[in-house]
DNA sequence: ACAGGTTCTGACCGATCGGTCAGTTTGACA
DNA sequence: TGTCAAACTGACCGATCGGTCAGAACCTGT
């Protein structure tokens, strides 16, 4: 592996575990085993470190996102469903960091693309909801299910195997967003 | 108000909204219209500060988990979701700051003390849950709840009046923890 | 007016932060 | 073997961090 993306991979998992400002670049290069001039030397800052450690999730959740917002949720939430848990179960990391942290970030212009993103989202599901308490069950699921996954992990706490979570998560979460009229 | 009570206050607010190891002791000062050295006086350290910070609702959480812990969860869980929705309605700020730097801030005391608790909590619904999906519901429900608060809070997304969120809170997270034995 | 305790402050300390730069090491190719 | 670019490093910089300390300002009771 490049130190390239070794270091990203470092930077993103101790940025995650840590906080960004509680990451030292001292520390991310110990962690490589390399000085910290080399780590200035491969990314020019400490924000392109993080940018480059978030970037690609952005990028994959600008793109189930997008499309969806020029025609709506529709009856079928099933896919998005879907699309979203795999996302949330391939980007964990990436998701915790700007979950915890992008509030904090702002001014960092990667950061405040994610915060964007969530916010865009948060209206997402406001157009698509007849009552405050259906925003509210996006809120909860998607919320529930990212800060679950995220709390897991930090605390590890024991769980299941991958694909077991994942079914586990999309039944829960149809079950909240199912678009019942009346309930 | 005292100095000593606003400083709290102020540094709370800046720890939710900031980060701790983002918020300087020179921040909180100005903010409070105080020198630093004013603000080590009344506190002797930055840890002593966060720790008068979030000490009172880990004492409101405790209070309510210890007794369950004894006799289980039952299946009168309306009671206990009121409790821990007016708790999350009370001290958001708190709850947002050890549920996003929790696991970041490890040996401070206070945090350690934070942690452990929502260890606790995880390992009471553990108990009570005959599967790992109702394991996960219990995840998601409080982890939801308690994340979409904070969230609302830090995007200032408009909410309605504060009794129709908890209204729809209870309403949303007693489905979820309903005890059906078959679904 | 005086005394004494509380509150507050500026100057200062060592440590660490992100970042710069000149120069060394390394590896591939001619 | 000589060359050259990529990779890497140590020394150093200004800024800021949390924290210390001696003393000034303020308040209250006598």
């Amino acid at each position: 592996m490049s130190s390239q993306e070794e270091l990203r991979k470092i930077a993103l998992a101790e940025f995650a575990a840590s906080g960004y400002a509680a990451t030292s670049l001292q520390r991310i290069a110990e962690l490589a085993g390399l000085s910290k001039s080399s780590v200035l030397y491969h990314y020019s800052s400490k924000e392109r470190l993080l940018e480059a450690a978030i970037a690609p999730a952005i990028d994959r959740m600008e793109a189930i996102l997008t499309p969806l917002e020029g025609v709506g949720l529709g009856d079928d939430r099933a896919a998005f469903l879907e699309g979203f848990v795999d996302f949330l179960l391939e980007y964990r990391l990436e998701v915790n960091m700007f979950i915890n942290q992008g509030p904090s970030l702002v001014d960092v212009p990667v950061i405040d693309r994610a915060n964007a993103l969530v916010y865009r989202l948060a209206e997402f599901f406001a157009a698509n909801s007849a009552s405050i308490e259906e925003k509210m069950r996006f809120g909860i699921a998607l919320g529930g299910a990212a800060y679950m996954l995220c709390t897991v992990q930090t605390l590890d706490i024991e769980v299941g195997p991958t694909d077991e979570t994942r079914a586990a998560l999309i039944s829960i979460m149809s079950e909240l967003l199912a678009p019942v009229p009346s309930r």
